[in-house]
DNA sequence: TGTATTATGTTATGTTGTAACATGTTATGC
DNA sequence: GCATAACATGTTACAACATAACATAATACA
């Protein structure tokens, strides 16, 4: 019950609307405490680059948020924003999303996880669910020796509000 | 039980030995006969694509396949790979593996399937298996009217064999 | 045999991602 | 404080992956 409640308002929070300004000091606060907690150093850039993916829940390309951060004072290099991405993936604030070649924020960090994504192929909006919550599992016939270190999982589709306005 | 079968088939002619000869001509016959119910052009460029997939069953890039084909008196221009493996993924005879940038001939085609990969990074062989099979499903509460058209799932750790001979 | 359709060839360019090395900044022990 | 190590950022150059646009060739089929 208390599970159901906390996945819908996953999905209400990407694919319906939410209080944006609450989700956006959250997760701030989270990765600042999460940082201090681990001895990390939440730089400029770092922030810079989580704020953008915060913006608006969307998937950025690398080159998107270089240019972003290219308006906003910082070097707009490559490796700059692969090597922050890299970092803050390390530490499962962002994901990438392996059909867009694209990255994203995490919608649930701080627990270990295996984020699986749903994505309206319209819209262009992601849902972030919990691969253990989903349904999701790997017992497999024939692959029981396999040790799974990483797994992608990600659903193209329509989401219900642009199935509902359909004029594609 | 029949099914616990095939599905070790599948697995051991990734990971394990099979009879290669008998796997690679039954894969050119299945393909002849689809493509002559569809009433498609199966050319000597295409059937050198699926064959160069099919010779290790390993995923390769694109200009992998490329520098075969130049190799083995072809163009290897880029669009000729790309088109060719567009052709041969819509119509089921080769996967695209997105964590790898790399294609693969399918395991099992002539059926509608949504596959899954367990890829080994060690040795890099991939084993594609069911996604019904394997125990994925995405009854996810909050998404029930999102409608999947494409998924994506991909496992990545350490195969059986490289597990035994662990020296990483 | 003419015409439409499909397939292949070619050039050029767009997009995504890294290697390698230089410089700056922060933490830490003395 | 100051040396030193560790970490973070900046910069150049390039590698790897993919597509647009247009030309030519082969095939289907009326
Ligand atoms: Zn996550
Ligand atoms: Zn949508
Ligand atoms: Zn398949
Ligand atoms: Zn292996």
């Amino acid at each position: 019950m208390a599970k159901q409640k906390q996945q819908s308002e996953v999905e209400s929070k990407i694919f319906g609307n939410h209080d944006h300004g609450n989700c956006f000091d959250d997760a701030i606060k989270q990765i600042e405490i999460y940082f201090i907690k681990k001895k990390l150093q939440f730089t400029p850039l770092r922030r810079k680059v989580f704020e953008i993916l915060l913006r608006d829940h969307k998937p950025l390309g690398a080159y998107e948020i270089l240019d972003t951060l290219g308006k906003e004072g910082h070097s707009s290099s490559p490796p700059i924003a692969y090597r922050v991405l890299d970092f803050l993936i390390e530490h499962g604030f962002v994901h990438k999303i392996q059909g867009l070649n694209a990255f994203i924020a995490c919608s649930n960090p701080n627990h270990i996880h295996s984020p699986a994504f749903v994505i309206c192929r319209k819209c262009e909006k992601v849902a972030e669910i919990d691969e253990k919550k989903s349904g999701v599992s790997f017992q497999t016939p024939g692959i029981e020796n396999f040790k799974v270190e990483k797994t992608t999982v990600e659903l193209i589709g329509i989401c219900r509000s642009c199935s509902d306005t359909a004029n594609w």
